[in-house]
DNA sequence: CGGTATCCAATATGATACTG
DNA sequence: CAGTATCATATTGGATACCG
Protein backbone atom coordinates (compact mmCIF):
# COMPACT_ATOMS: atom_id res chain seq x y z
CA UNK A 1 0.00 0.00 0.00
CA UNK A 2 1.06 3.81 -1.23
CA UNK A 3 1.82 5.40 2.15
CA UNK A 4 -0.46 8.62 3.02
CA UNK A 5 2.12 10.45 3.37
CA UNK A 6 0.65 12.39 7.04
CA UNK A 7 2.60 12.85 10.11
CA UNK A 8 -0.24 11.32 12.07
CA UNK A 9 -0.14 8.46 14.35
CA UNK A 10 -3.60 7.13 12.47
CA UNK A 11 -1.95 7.44 9.01
CA UNK A 12 0.90 5.87 10.52
CA UNK A 13 -0.87 2.81 11.50
CA UNK A 14 -2.94 2.21 8.42
CA UNK A 15 -0.19 2.55 6.42
CA UNK A 16 1.10 -1.04 8.07
CA UNK A 17 -2.39 -2.36 8.59
CA UNK A 18 -4.57 -0.45 6.14
CA UNK A 19 -4.45 -3.35 3.49
CA UNK A 20 -6.90 -5.41 2.48
CA UNK A 21 -6.53 -8.99 4.12
CA UNK A 22 -4.27 -7.34 6.64
CA UNK A 23 -6.17 -7.17 9.88
CA UNK A 24 -7.55 -10.35 9.26
CA UNK A 25 -4.42 -12.23 9.20
CA UNK A 26 -3.75 -10.72 12.96
CA UNK A 27 -7.19 -11.44 13.73
CA UNK A 28 -6.18 -15.48 12.70
CA UNK A 29 -3.01 -15.18 14.53
CA UNK A 30 -4.25 -13.82 17.51
CA UNK A 31 -6.92 -16.09 17.95
CA UNK A 32 -5.48 -19.14 17.10
CA UNK A 33 -1.40 -18.80 17.99
CA UNK A 34 1.63 -19.07 16.14
CA UNK A 35 -0.03 -21.42 12.85
CA UNK A 36 1.24 -22.59 9.63
CA UNK A 37 0.58 -21.15 5.98
CA UNK A 38 -2.13 -23.44 5.53
CA UNK A 39 -4.08 -23.24 8.81
CA UNK A 40 -4.21 -19.45 7.98
CA UNK A 41 -5.58 -20.01 4.30
CA UNK A 42 -8.68 -21.89 6.25
CA UNK A 43 -9.36 -19.36 8.96
CA UNK A 44 -8.94 -16.98 5.38
CA UNK A 45 -11.60 -18.07 3.00
CA UNK A 46 -11.26 -16.25 -0.28
CA UNK A 47 -7.77 -14.91 0.45
CA UNK A 48 -5.41 -16.15 -2.63
CA UNK A 49 -1.94 -17.86 -1.55
CA UNK A 50 0.00 -15.52 -3.64
CA UNK A 51 -1.94 -12.54 -1.65
CA UNK A 52 -1.91 -14.17 1.85
CA UNK A 53 1.93 -14.84 0.66
CA UNK A 54 2.92 -11.24 0.28
CA UNK A 55 1.12 -9.73 3.19
CA UNK A 56 2.91 -12.50 5.22
CA UNK A 57 6.06 -10.66 4.06
CA UNK A 58 5.09 -7.39 4.65
CA UNK A 59 4.14 -7.88 8.01
CA UNK A 60 7.45 -9.59 8.81
CA UNK A 61 9.24 -6.45 6.99
CA UNK A 62 6.82 -4.33 9.41
CA UNK A 63 7.70 -6.36 12.66
CA UNK A 64 4.42 -7.39 13.34
CA UNK A 65 5.32 -11.71 12.90
CA UNK A 66 7.85 -13.84 12.77
CA UNK A 67 8.20 -17.17 11.19
CA UNK A 68 9.41 -19.98 13.18
CA UNK A 69 10.82 -22.85 12.56
CA UNK A 70 8.64 -25.19 14.86
CA UNK A 71 9.88 -28.51 16.60
CA UNK A 72 10.32 -31.94 15.14
CA UNK A 73 6.47 -32.76 15.16
CA UNK A 74 5.47 -30.70 13.28
CA UNK A 75 8.73 -29.38 11.20
CA UNK A 76 7.24 -26.66 8.95
CA UNK A 77 7.26 -22.87 9.37
CA UNK A 78 5.02 -21.48 11.74
CA UNK A 79 3.75 -17.51 12.00
CA UNK A 80 3.53 -15.94 14.66
CA UNK A 81 2.53 -12.27 16.17
CA UNK A 82 5.48 -10.23 17.88
CA UNK A 83 5.24 -8.51 20.90
CA UNK A 84 4.30 -5.41 18.00
CA UNK A 85 1.66 -7.59 16.29
CA UNK A 86 -0.04 -8.41 19.66
CA UNK A 87 -0.02 -4.79 20.18
CA UNK A 88 -3.07 -5.00 17.74
CA UNK A 89 -5.47 -6.73 20.30
CA UNK A 90 -7.19 -3.45 21.34
CA UNK A 91 -7.66 -2.27 17.76
CA UNK A 92 -9.62 -5.76 16.81
CA UNK A 93 -11.84 -5.69 19.93
CA UNK A 94 -12.78 -1.95 19.23
CA UNK A 95 -13.16 -2.77 15.28
CA UNK A 96 -14.61 -6.19 15.91
CA UNK A 97 -17.16 -3.83 18.69
CA UNK A 98 -18.35 -1.76 16.09
CA UNK A 99 -19.25 -4.07 13.68
CA UNK A 100 -21.41 -5.81 15.79
CA UNK A 101 -24.11 -3.71 14.87
CA UNK A 102 -23.66 -5.06 11.17
CA UNK A 103 -24.53 -8.45 12.35
CA UNK A 104 -28.27 -8.47 11.92
CA UNK A 105 -27.79 -9.06 8.30
CA UNK A 106 -26.68 -12.68 7.71
CA UNK A 107 -26.01 -13.30 4.58
CA UNK A 108 -26.66 -16.93 2.84
CA UNK A 109 -23.17 -17.32 1.70
CA UNK A 110 -21.03 -15.53 4.37
CA UNK A 111 -18.16 -18.03 5.64
CA UNK A 112 -18.65 -18.49 9.15
CA UNK A 113 -15.87 -20.67 11.46
CA UNK A 114 -15.98 -22.06 15.14
CA UNK A 115 -13.05 -19.72 16.37
CA UNK A 116 -15.39 -16.20 15.71
CA UNK A 117 -18.33 -18.08 17.46
CA UNK A 118 -15.89 -17.92 19.79
CA UNK A 119 -14.25 -14.88 20.24
CA UNK A 120 -17.69 -12.58 20.22
CA UNK A 121 -18.90 -13.48 23.77
CA UNK A 122 -15.14 -13.65 25.47
CA UNK A 123 -14.40 -10.36 23.86
CA UNK A 124 -17.85 -8.27 24.31
CA UNK A 125 -19.29 -10.07 27.49
CA UNK A 126 -18.20 -10.13 31.20
CA UNK A 127 -19.79 -11.83 33.77
CA UNK A 128 -21.87 -9.87 36.07
CA UNK A 129 -21.63 -12.20 38.72
CA UNK A 130 -18.03 -13.00 39.61
CA UNK A 131 -19.10 -14.78 42.91
CA UNK A 132 -20.79 -17.28 41.39
CA UNK A 133 -20.02 -20.62 40.37
CA UNK A 134 -18.39 -21.05 37.24
CA UNK A 135 -21.08 -21.89 34.16
CA UNK A 136 -20.24 -23.69 31.09
CA UNK A 137 -21.93 -22.99 28.22
CA UNK A 138 -22.25 -25.20 24.91
CA UNK A 139 -22.39 -22.95 21.48
CA UNK A 140 -24.04 -24.46 18.37
CA UNK A 141 -24.23 -22.17 15.87
CA UNK A 142 -24.98 -22.75 11.88
CA UNK A 143 -22.97 -25.84 12.43
CA UNK A 144 -20.19 -24.80 14.30
CA UNK A 145 -19.36 -25.58 18.15
CA UNK A 146 -17.73 -23.63 20.67
CA UNK A 147 -17.80 -24.03 24.13
CA UNK A 148 -17.79 -20.91 26.89
CA UNK A 149 -17.21 -20.50 30.68
CA UNK A 150 -18.88 -17.59 32.39
CA UNK A 151 -16.88 -17.17 35.70
CA UNK A 152 -14.45 -15.24 38.19
CA UNK A 153 -15.70 -11.98 36.55
CA UNK A 154 -14.84 -13.34 33.25
CA UNK A 155 -15.96 -15.03 29.55
CA UNK A 156 -13.53 -17.60 28.38
CA UNK A 157 -14.01 -19.19 25.26
CA UNK A 158 -12.67 -22.07 22.99
CA UNK A 159 -13.85 -24.18 19.82
CA UNK A 160 -15.25 -27.20 20.53
CA UNK A 161 -17.46 -29.09 22.59
CA UNK A 162 -18.44 -29.49 26.67
CA UNK A 163 -18.60 -32.83 28.22
CA UNK A 164 -21.28 -31.83 30.51
CA UNK A 165 -22.60 -27.86 29.74
CA UNK A 166 -24.78 -26.40 32.12
CA UNK A 167 -26.50 -24.73 29.41
CA UNK A 168 -27.14 -25.75 25.12
CA UNK A 169 -27.63 -22.91 22.99
CA UNK A 170 -28.30 -23.64 19.61
CA UNK A 171 -29.33 -21.89 16.38
CA UNK A 172 -28.26 -19.77 13.88
CA UNK A 173 -25.53 -17.70 13.91
CA UNK A 174 -27.60 -14.69 14.20
CA UNK A 175 -29.13 -15.75 17.25
CA UNK A 176 -26.59 -17.43 19.10
CA UNK A 177 -24.29 -14.18 18.78
CA UNK A 178 -26.59 -11.63 18.89
CA UNK A 179 -27.61 -13.06 21.92
CA UNK A 180 -24.82 -13.45 23.98
CA UNK A 181 -23.44 -9.66 22.78
CA UNK A 182 -26.64 -8.15 23.73
CA UNK A 183 -27.34 -6.78 20.62
CA UNK A 184 -30.79 -9.10 20.83
CA UNK A 185 -32.54 -10.10 23.62
CA UNK A 186 -34.17 -14.05 24.65
CA UNK A 187 -37.54 -13.46 23.03
CA UNK A 188 -35.82 -11.91 19.52
CA UNK A 189 -33.37 -14.75 19.72
CA UNK A 190 -36.19 -17.41 20.10
CA UNK A 191 -38.30 -15.65 17.09
CA UNK A 192 -34.96 -16.22 14.65
CA UNK A 193 -34.82 -20.01 15.82
CA UNK A 194 -32.53 -20.01 18.60
CA UNK A 195 -33.37 -23.35 21.21
CA UNK A 196 -31.91 -23.59 24.76
CA UNK A 197 -31.84 -26.97 26.70
CA UNK A 198 -30.69 -26.13 30.41
CA UNK A 199 -30.93 -23.02 32.63
CA UNK A 200 -30.95 -20.15 30.19
CA UNK A 201 -32.39 -17.72 32.70
CA UNK A 202 -30.07 -18.48 35.35
CA UNK A 203 -26.78 -18.49 32.64
CA UNK A 204 -28.01 -15.28 29.96
CA UNK A 205 -28.53 -13.45 33.58
CA UNK A 206 -24.63 -13.05 34.46
CA UNK A 207 -23.85 -12.14 31.01
CA UNK A 208 -23.24 -8.48 30.66
CA UNK A 209 -22.66 -6.90 27.19
CA UNK A 210 -19.48 -4.47 26.94
CA UNK A 211 -19.84 -0.74 26.31
CA UNK B 1 -14.41 -2.43 -1.59
CA UNK B 2 -15.80 -6.43 -2.12
CA UNK B 3 -17.14 -8.01 1.15
CA UNK B 4 -15.00 -10.54 3.08
CA UNK B 5 -17.95 -12.80 3.31
CA UNK B 6 -17.35 -13.65 6.35
CA UNK B 7 -19.76 -13.93 9.27
CA UNK B 8 -17.46 -12.09 12.07
CA UNK B 9 -17.57 -8.70 13.24
CA UNK B 10 -14.13 -7.92 12.52
CA UNK B 11 -14.56 -8.31 8.95
CA UNK B 12 -17.83 -6.59 8.54
CA UNK B 13 -16.58 -3.84 9.90
CA UNK B 14 -13.72 -3.68 7.25
CA UNK B 15 -16.45 -4.49 4.93
CA UNK B 16 -17.56 -0.61 6.01
CA UNK B 17 -14.16 1.14 6.93
CA UNK B 18 -11.66 -0.99 5.14
CA UNK B 19 -11.38 0.96 2.27
CA UNK B 20 -8.42 3.32 1.66
CA UNK B 21 -8.96 6.27 2.68
CA UNK B 22 -12.52 5.88 4.79
CA UNK B 23 -10.75 5.52 8.53
CA UNK B 24 -9.09 9.04 7.70
CA UNK B 25 -11.76 11.15 6.53
CA UNK B 26 -13.69 9.60 9.58
CA UNK B 27 -10.78 11.16 11.49
CA UNK B 28 -11.15 14.62 9.97
CA UNK B 29 -14.91 14.46 10.87
CA UNK B 30 -14.71 13.36 14.29
CA UNK B 31 -11.21 16.16 15.17
CA UNK B 32 -13.46 19.37 12.86
CA UNK B 33 -17.05 18.38 13.21
CA UNK B 34 -19.44 19.17 10.69
CA UNK B 35 -17.43 19.89 7.47
CA UNK B 36 -17.57 20.99 3.50
CA UNK B 37 -16.10 19.25 1.04
CA UNK B 38 -12.99 21.42 0.48
CA UNK B 39 -12.37 21.22 4.26
CA UNK B 40 -11.78 17.62 4.15
CA UNK B 41 -9.83 18.10 0.82
CA UNK B 42 -7.81 20.43 3.17
CA UNK B 43 -7.60 17.74 5.85
CA UNK B 44 -7.22 15.09 3.55
CA UNK B 45 -3.37 15.89 1.41
CA UNK B 46 -3.11 13.42 -1.33
CA UNK B 47 -6.79 12.60 -1.78
CA UNK B 48 -8.29 12.82 -5.16
CA UNK B 49 -11.62 14.74 -5.13
CA UNK B 50 -13.36 12.19 -7.09
CA UNK B 51 -12.07 9.21 -4.37
CA UNK B 52 -13.08 11.84 -1.82
CA UNK B 53 -16.67 12.08 -3.67
CA UNK B 54 -16.96 8.52 -3.93
CA UNK B 55 -16.08 7.99 -0.49
CA UNK B 56 -18.55 9.98 1.02
CA UNK B 57 -21.34 8.74 -1.10
CA UNK B 58 -20.66 5.19 0.68
CA UNK B 59 -20.27 6.78 4.12
CA UNK B 60 -23.27 7.80 3.45
CA UNK B 61 -25.28 4.91 2.13
CA UNK B 62 -23.41 2.81 5.21
CA UNK B 63 -25.47 5.19 7.30
CA UNK B 64 -22.02 7.15 9.05
CA UNK B 65 -22.27 10.21 7.67
CA UNK B 66 -25.08 12.34 7.13
CA UNK B 67 -25.32 15.50 4.35
CA UNK B 68 -26.99 18.72 6.02
CA UNK B 69 -27.97 21.93 4.58
CA UNK B 70 -25.93 24.43 6.50
CA UNK B 71 -27.90 27.78 7.40
CA UNK B 72 -27.35 30.79 5.29
CA UNK B 73 -24.15 32.81 6.35
CA UNK B 74 -22.55 29.05 4.44
CA UNK B 75 -25.04 28.02 2.44
CA UNK B 76 -23.65 25.14 1.39
CA UNK B 77 -23.89 20.93 2.59
CA UNK B 78 -21.67 20.13 5.55
CA UNK B 79 -20.63 16.56 6.36
CA UNK B 80 -21.37 14.87 9.78
CA UNK B 81 -21.03 12.12 11.24
CA UNK B 82 -24.16 10.39 12.74
CA UNK B 83 -24.24 8.16 15.73
CA UNK B 84 -22.89 5.04 14.41
CA UNK B 85 -19.88 7.40 12.63
CA UNK B 86 -18.94 8.62 15.79
CA UNK B 87 -18.96 5.17 17.42
CA UNK B 88 -15.93 4.81 15.66
CA UNK B 89 -13.98 6.87 17.85
CA UNK B 90 -12.60 4.25 20.20
CA UNK B 91 -11.29 2.63 17.24
CA UNK B 92 -9.78 5.79 16.01
CA UNK B 93 -7.99 5.77 19.52
CA UNK B 94 -7.08 2.40 19.47
CA UNK B 95 -5.48 2.48 16.23
CA UNK B 96 -3.79 6.02 16.81
CA UNK B 97 -2.05 4.43 20.27
CA UNK B 98 -0.75 1.64 18.44
CA UNK B 99 0.43 3.89 15.42
CA UNK B 100 2.90 5.89 17.65
CA UNK B 101 5.62 3.58 17.64
CA UNK B 102 5.97 4.29 13.68
CA UNK B 103 5.85 8.10 14.89
CA UNK B 104 9.81 8.39 15.23
CA UNK B 105 10.28 8.25 11.41
CA UNK B 106 9.49 11.49 10.25
CA UNK B 107 10.05 11.83 6.59
CA UNK B 108 10.59 14.96 5.36
CA UNK B 109 7.83 15.11 2.85
CA UNK B 110 5.44 14.28 5.17
CA UNK B 111 2.20 16.61 5.70
CA UNK B 112 1.52 17.83 9.21
CA UNK B 113 -1.15 19.67 10.25
CA UNK B 114 -2.17 21.48 13.48
CA UNK B 115 -5.01 19.22 14.39
CA UNK B 116 -3.03 16.36 13.92
CA UNK B 117 -0.59 17.61 16.69
CA UNK B 118 -3.60 18.56 19.19
CA UNK B 119 -5.45 15.30 19.15
CA UNK B 120 -2.50 13.18 20.13
CA UNK B 121 -1.85 14.64 23.88
CA UNK B 122 -5.58 14.85 23.98
CA UNK B 123 -5.99 11.39 23.27
CA UNK B 124 -2.70 9.26 24.71
CA UNK B 125 -1.90 11.56 27.77
CA UNK B 126 -3.96 12.39 31.27
CA UNK B 127 -3.64 14.63 33.72
CA UNK B 128 -2.11 12.89 37.15
CA UNK B 129 -2.25 15.69 38.91
CA UNK B 130 -6.05 16.66 38.93
CA UNK B 131 -6.36 18.78 41.62
CA UNK B 132 -3.46 20.87 40.63
CA UNK B 133 -4.49 24.01 38.89
CA UNK B 134 -5.10 23.97 35.25
CA UNK B 135 -2.17 24.74 33.01
CA UNK B 136 -1.44 26.28 29.73
CA UNK B 137 1.10 24.55 26.95
CA UNK B 138 1.55 26.10 23.72
CA UNK B 139 2.90 23.87 21.21
CA UNK B 140 4.52 24.84 18.08
CA UNK B 141 5.72 21.72 15.79
CA UNK B 142 7.18 21.72 11.96
CA UNK B 143 5.42 25.42 12.26
CA UNK B 144 1.99 24.07 12.95
CA UNK B 145 0.49 25.66 16.59
CA UNK B 146 -1.60 23.93 18.93
CA UNK B 147 -2.55 24.39 22.42
CA UNK B 148 -3.08 21.89 25.27
CA UNK B 149 -5.03 22.93 28.40
CA UNK B 150 -4.08 20.45 31.15
CA UNK B 151 -6.08 20.25 34.36
CA UNK B 152 -9.23 18.21 36.07
CA UNK B 153 -7.60 14.79 35.33
CA UNK B 154 -8.12 15.79 31.58
CA UNK B 155 -5.92 17.10 28.51
CA UNK B 156 -7.98 19.22 26.16
CA UNK B 157 -6.58 20.33 23.18
CA UNK B 158 -7.16 22.71 20.27
CA UNK B 159 -5.61 23.98 17.02
CA UNK B 160 -3.81 27.76 17.67
CA UNK B 161 -2.50 29.92 19.71
CA UNK B 162 -3.04 30.81 23.83
CA UNK B 163 -2.58 34.46 24.85
CA UNK B 164 -0.67 33.69 28.22
CA UNK B 165 0.92 30.24 28.24
CA UNK B 166 2.79 28.07 31.36
CA UNK B 167 4.53 26.39 28.66
CA UNK B 168 6.05 27.02 25.33
CA UNK B 169 7.30 23.92 23.63
CA UNK B 170 8.45 24.14 20.38
CA UNK B 171 10.68 21.79 17.67
CA UNK B 172 10.09 19.50 15.57
CA UNK B 173 6.90 17.60 15.60
CA UNK B 174 8.98 14.30 16.42
CA UNK B 175 10.19 15.78 19.89
CA UNK B 176 6.89 17.67 20.26
CA UNK B 177 4.57 14.87 19.85
CA UNK B 178 6.89 12.09 21.21
CA UNK B 179 7.44 13.97 24.83
CA UNK B 180 3.86 14.78 25.21
CA UNK B 181 3.11 10.74 24.24
CA UNK B 182 4.98 9.49 26.41
CA UNK B 183 7.48 7.74 23.59
CA UNK B 184 10.39 9.63 24.40
CA UNK B 185 11.98 11.86 27.74
CA UNK B 186 12.11 15.42 27.71
CA UNK B 187 16.51 15.07 27.02
CA UNK B 188 16.10 12.71 24.21
CA UNK B 189 13.27 15.57 22.84
CA UNK B 190 15.73 17.90 23.68
CA UNK B 191 18.88 16.76 22.28
CA UNK B 192 16.82 16.40 18.33
CA UNK B 193 15.85 20.08 18.94
CA UNK B 194 12.70 20.77 21.04
CA UNK B 195 12.90 24.06 23.21
CA UNK B 196 11.12 24.98 25.80
CA UNK B 197 9.99 28.39 27.47
CA UNK B 198 8.49 28.23 31.15
CA UNK B 199 8.08 25.62 33.63
CA UNK B 200 8.84 22.64 31.84
CA UNK B 201 9.84 20.09 34.56
CA UNK B 202 6.52 21.15 36.42
CA UNK B 203 3.47 20.38 33.71
CA UNK B 204 4.97 17.64 32.40
CA UNK B 205 5.25 15.53 35.60
CA UNK B 206 1.83 16.33 35.31
CA UNK B 207 1.11 14.63 31.75
CA UNK B 208 1.20 10.84 31.99
CA UNK B 209 0.81 8.28 28.83
CA UNK B 210 -1.81 6.03 28.80
CA UNK B 211 -1.92 2.47 27.70
C1' DC C 1 -16.89 25.94 -4.10
C1' DG C 2 -18.23 21.31 -4.99
C1' DG C 3 -17.89 18.29 -7.33
C1' DT C 4 -17.81 15.01 -12.53
C1' DA C 5 -15.46 12.93 -16.19
C1' DT C 6 -11.62 10.75 -18.07
C1' DC C 7 -7.63 8.15 -18.57
C1' DC C 8 -3.69 5.44 -17.01
C1' DA C 9 -1.28 2.75 -13.60
C1' DA C 10 -1.35 -0.29 -9.84
C1' DT C 11 -3.43 -3.83 -7.26
C1' DA C 12 -6.57 -7.65 -6.27
C1' DT C 13 -8.79 -11.80 -7.74
C1' DG C 14 -8.99 -16.43 -9.34
C1' DA C 15 -7.43 -20.34 -11.61
C1' DT C 16 -4.08 -23.35 -12.25
C1' DA C 17 0.23 -25.33 -12.42
C1' DC C 18 4.49 -26.49 -10.39
C1' DT C 19 8.34 -27.46 -6.79
C1' DG C 20 10.97 -29.27 -2.69
C1' DC D 1 2.30 -29.48 3.14
C1' DA D 2 4.02 -24.95 2.02
C1' DG D 3 4.43 -22.29 -0.69
C1' DT D 4 6.15 -19.86 -5.59
C1' DA D 5 4.97 -18.71 -10.27
C1' DT D 6 2.25 -17.23 -13.96
C1' DC D 7 -1.41 -15.46 -16.39
C1' DA D 8 -6.02 -13.23 -17.42
C1' DT D 9 -9.36 -10.27 -15.82
C1' DA D 10 -11.59 -6.99 -12.90
C1' DT D 11 -11.50 -3.37 -9.89
C1' DT D 12 -9.45 0.52 -7.64
C1' DG D 13 -6.63 4.39 -7.10
C1' DG D 14 -4.16 8.57 -8.70
C1' DA D 15 -3.71 12.59 -11.57
C1' DT D 16 -5.64 15.95 -14.05
C1' DA D 17 -8.98 18.47 -16.59
C1' DC D 18 -13.13 20.56 -16.55
C1' DC D 19 -17.74 22.62 -15.39
C1' DG D 20 -22.03 24.81 -13.17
Amino acid sequence: MRSYGQYCSIARALDVVGDRWTLLIVRELLLRGPCRFTDLKNGLPGVATNLLSTRLKELEDAGLISREDAPPPVATVLYALTDDGLALEPVLKALGLWGLRFMDAERPDDAFQARWLAYAPAWFATDADPDAPPAVVQLIASGEEAVIEIGGGEVRARAGRAADPDLVLEGPARAVLGLLTGVIGIDAATGIGLTTRGRAADVLARLRPVG
